[in-house]
DNA sequence: CACCATTCCGAAAAGGTTTTCGTGACTTTC
DNA sequence: GAAAGTCACGAAAACCTTTTCGGAATGGTG
């Protein structure tokens, strides 16, 4: 910078005023430094500038599994929102799914002083965790969790998508059909995506006066999907299962294969997320479709204003899933 | 760090020594330090240390669509690596699959003041400019290229599969099963990793002395690989498709399955990466498999190796993929 | 012509750490 | 018992910006 101020005849502090924009600087100056700047490949140091501001101009990401879907997806909308927003994005991931992993990606990033946190990572005791590191270092850091246990964390503004009434969606659908029940491959109860979505089809199944079965546990995985599809399979009186996403739907889907049954003809299957291949899946899925961009966005959004306001917000910014009838559910065959 | 300085009753060289380990501290002396900063709940500000060391701790991410399995993964081994090799990762996405996209990525990656960059970024043609701008700023920028055009881009250098070996490994996998000719859904001509395939399925063929048809244009989507797909079924001498990744293959099988061609009775069909989902497709689907976390880790290894050497190195990393053979290929019924 | 506003720019402090150098105290060695 | 060496720590400079304040030049006004 000296350089430049020199080459450009002017101090330093008027190259800063260039840099940064200040009207009053004559705009003929303004040409002089601009062409020492370019002259000299000038690139101003975000360090001092940061050490000078105090503002690092980085928004902080802990993920914890960036290889499942959603989550990447994620990640994708959120990078795209900040740098519109004119943030870099610094990413952190919990390295197991648990207390101190998740409080250790936040350690890291508040070292790395960011100015605010978005969160991937589930783990409702690791929320319990988060807030009582939230206390310890009073509210000044802005933070919105995406899919965060809303009951535990009621102070941590949380946006997502309504689970619950997307998990309703699909199990009236299946209700719709005539299905006297309907079965559901549940995903890990770490997450809070995965209890919503087994409360929403609890509740369809009970305020339509139906017996809910026992849920069958998953984790996310094909793999998972299909131990518990084989299950299902070799129940004939399972006729209507919803899954607590696509992955292990596709699991599903195998499994009734394997076992003879036909998709939709003896049993309907139903997703969750709407995977770009669940069109192409064999039958085409049917499935609860979330809008990850928007929710990118929202955090974004969410985050860049408690960081202009300097206070935490609070409150559920859910927004609301649609059902797509494609060919894996029909009718109950009577 | 004055505070815990004044606390502890030492100066705040003596903090400073105690928080970078130097030996020279008496262990009474430390003890005290070090209760001080906790009593203080004490955060060592980054922006100071990287002012005054002239070292970030953060290494740059450019990607271009996290929504793709590969890169996915790759975000998620490479922090990983990073976080273990003691580095930060901040990531940039390049907008739009073009030149000035990905330049203005590795610009922001800089301006950051990152150590060193691996770019996830495809289009061969942006790397030719980076290759430019790399010769604009001399070779100080510690990087690597992961899938780049090693043709184009001789003095970056890069980690990859072996793609053109893995192709040959399907294309001869279905040969050997005795098809007359394989056909092949491509990916988008930007991507090396598309050419490289595409060649080394055209090099099997040709070693075989088997006529090369016409490959496919994709775009690594399940829905352009059921395009293709629709157009291959239609032709009934089509017996063996080999595509440029698994989503592609997702959206042939859809495709095949519609035109009544059944996998692997009529038609065979190979994929690539070896998706979570691969094994429980309809058919579970025979593809090569490359080792994404291995790949994140060589790549995390080698820039660690430049920054640390401060010299720039080339040369190709290539690993060797795997055929894992499932259930959508098989002989030809003659 | 003197005075005031306004515009443009420089001087200097501040921000929090690392690092080099220096100093005093203590230990070793002949 | 003195010279030499080691150890523990403090003083101060350096890293590169931003920002506040004040000064100088310019232009306009009474």
């Amino acid at each position: 910078m000296r350089d430049v101020a020199h080459l450009a005849g002017v101090s330093h502090q008027t190259v800063s005023r260039v840099v940064n924009d200040h009207p009053s600087v004559r705009s003929e100056t303004r040409a002089r430094v601009l062409a020492a700047m370019r002259a000299l490949d000038y690139q101003p140091n975000v360090a001092a500038r940061t050490l000078a501001t105090n503002r690092s101009q980085t928004i902080g990401l802990v993920t914890f599994d960036t290889t499942l879907f959603g989550p990447s997806f994620m990640v994708h909308a959120i990078e795209r929102a900040a740098r519109e927003a004119g943030y870099f994005v610094s990413i952190a991931s919990a390295r197991e799914l648990n207390v101190p992993s998740v409080h250790d990606a936040i350690r890291r990033l508040r070292e790395q002083a960011v100015e605010g946190i978005i969160t991937l990572a589930p783990v409702a005791a690791a929320w319990t965790a988060l807030g009582r590191s939230l206390l310890d270092v009073p509210a000044h850091v802005p933070i919105v969790g995406m899919g965060i246990d809303a009951h535990a964390m009621p102070e941590v503004p949380m946006v997502a998508v309504d689970n619950a009434a997307g998990a309703g969606l699909a199990t009236r659908h299946l209700i719709a059909l005539g299905h006297r029940t309907v079965h559901h491959v549940a995903g890990p109860p770490e997450w809070p995506e995965a209890r919503e979505r087994m409360e929403g089809w609890q509740c369809a199944l009970s305020d339509a006066g139906l017996p809910v079965p026992q849920a069958l546990p998953g984790d996310w995985s094909a793999r998972s999907g299909y131990a518990a599809g084989r299950a299902l399979a070799a129940d004939p009186a399972v006729t209507a299962v919803f899954c607590g996403n696509d992955q292990m739907a596709i699991g599903v889907l195998r499994a009734m294969h394997e076992a003879g049954r036909a998709v939709p003809g003896a049993v309907s299957v139903v997703g969750f997320d709407d995977l770009p291949e669940a069109p192409y899946l064999q039958p085409p899925l049917t499935t609860v479709r979330q809008d990850f961009a928007e929710l990118g966005r929202r955090s974004m959004h969410l985050l860049v204003t408690q960081i202009a306001a300097g206070v935490r917000q609070t409150g559920q910014h859910r927004s609301a899933p649609d059902l797509v009838v494609r060919e894996s559910t029909s009718a109950l065959a009577s």
